[in-house]
DNA sequence: GAAATGACTTTCATTCATGAAAGTCAGTTT
DNA sequence: AAACTGACTTTCATGAATGAAAGTCATTTC
């Protein structure tokens, strides 16, 4: 029924008027020009349809309703505080939202040092949902194509290499994910030449490598992952179908933004200086 | 080092414009005026001294920097949401904050039916501190003598007597509370009189009455306390020195508050109704 | 009992924000 | 290629909020 919002700044004027006890009182803490403060409390009232506060020649007190209502908006003391730190702080790491494939994702979390990113902070976005970067659903992608959108900036990183591990070459038998839509490029692969040897299934891809360092069976993994494994031994060459070029996706804009494009430097070096995988 | 705080309505509008994406969006959602919101935006950005928006044909989207300003202001939806409902919401109960002694705060929250109080809801504040009513540190205060300041209303309600309660007329000593300052004139009366007849004593009033019930020793108690608590009997007459009136007191004006006014009504009756004690 | 104090309200000129309309610009459609 | 569309920015006249100073009113002090 009611379409008017309150002014939130009014209704922290509130919370403060209360605090002191007086307009007198809060004018001087809050800097605001006392008559200000009578004009906005008197519209918060007049706009509410209720009498907030009693004035006496003690100052202002809330009236019960008012302190209903300031109970409501308690919270915007935190915010208020919150944000001036915020706004004080010299500048710290920015989230930039980072979608990338479990390997990568865990590689990259492994290679950033958190003490040397003053600009930026990796936020790293499940890898699960295909995340629309032309939507902004992430400020970074990492893939395994260059993107169709004329939007997005892309740039080639190293080439990947795929290959079969194990704990030990005696080891027989797959450790594949459960089949179903949006499998990766390397499952399917898994599933087309070898799926009679699958022995067990994990959804969870890092299960997967959990399994396959126990000895369930072998793995396919990105030669950079699985070779960085001491637990694991390589078992095949390396699968030419699989191979692929990587790409560093972000939209055309996001290099604008300097921790997006400090990130998208940082990452480039992070993923180029690796030895690329086998050919 | 900032002393200059943001507009909590402006920060609000910046986590509209980041839902929708859009200036556009955001103006028609929220009934704001795009340029308005343009300049709203460019003032944040001005005065943060970051850049918060990434501006492109697509709309707005925030920058790394601007979603982590929109993280630390996220709670004001919540906010303007609760404001919202209680501005709608017709005249729910508003706190009424009452202080009274241990006995009567016990008397009236169980003779207020909840169920039936539409415009205010009793506040008990605790009864040890003296509590300022001139200073409005609460509404409504029930006292055993009439108020010093005259800036006080004060009504007289019923007559409180005094008497000795037990669990059986066989009990001997007594409880009584520690010595120490701020005690009440029944326990001051019961150590001049009966000092070295305390069996055992409790800081707390209520646990006093749970010793004597227990048949710990016997209790001073207002009669209409005593009287209906069904495992004590009365083993004296009213002591003449303790009975005194009681005084429904307020700040003169918080008797325009209607809660407040209702909340008084509404003891007066059922302070006034109770049977009195004998004089 | 008159003056001073404290707390708020009112006045009024000024400043600032608003919002309707016109302007810009990049991408899309015909 | 020209016109269109969508999204934002700029312009400018208007209206609202501001703030310094004067005005009220009850209490406290001398």
């Amino acid at each position: 029924m009611n379409e008017s919002h309150f002014s939130l700044d009014d209704l922290l004027l509130l919370l403060d008027v209360a605090d002191a006890g007086s307009l007198t009182g809060a004018a001087q803490r809050r800097g605001v020009p006392l008559p200000t403060l009578s004009r906005r409390m008197t519209r918060l009232e007049r706009d509410s349809g209720r009498v907030l506060f009693l004035r006496g020649k003690a100052g202002y007190a809330l009236t019960a309703e008012g302190r209903a209502l300031a109970a409501e908006a308690a919270e915007l003391r935190a915010v208020r505080r919150r944000v001036a730190l915020w706004a004080d702080a010299g500048h710290g790491p920015a989230p930039v939202r980072i979608t990338a494939g479990t390997w990568t994702s865990r590689h990259l979390a492994r290679a950033l040092s958190p003490g040397r990113n003053p600009l930026w902070l990796p936020l790293f976005l499940p890898s699960n949902a295909p995340l629309d970067l032309a939507r902004r659903e992430a400020d970074i992608g990492i893939r395994n194509r260059p993107p169709d959108s004329s939007r997005l900036a892309r740039r080639r990183l190293r080439r990947i290499g795929y290959a079969v591990y194990g704990s030990s070459a005696e080891v027989t038998g797959y450790v594949a994910q459960p089949d179903g839509p949006g499998l990766a490029a390397s499952q399917r692969w898994l599933r087309a030449e070898h799926g009679d040897e699958i022995a067990t299934t994990a959804s969870d891809l890092r299960l997967c490598l959990d399994l396959a360092l126990a000895g369930f069976g072998r793995v396919v993994l990105p030669c950079f992952a699985g070779d960085a494994e001491t637990g694991l031994r390589r078992l095949s060459d390396p699968i030419a179908a699989l191979a692929h070029d990587e790409w560093l996706v972000s939209h055309h804009e996001a290099r604008h933004d300097p921790p997006v494009r400090a990130a998208l430097d940082t990452i480039a070096r992070t993923l180029s200086a690796a030895p690329p995988g086998d050919d």
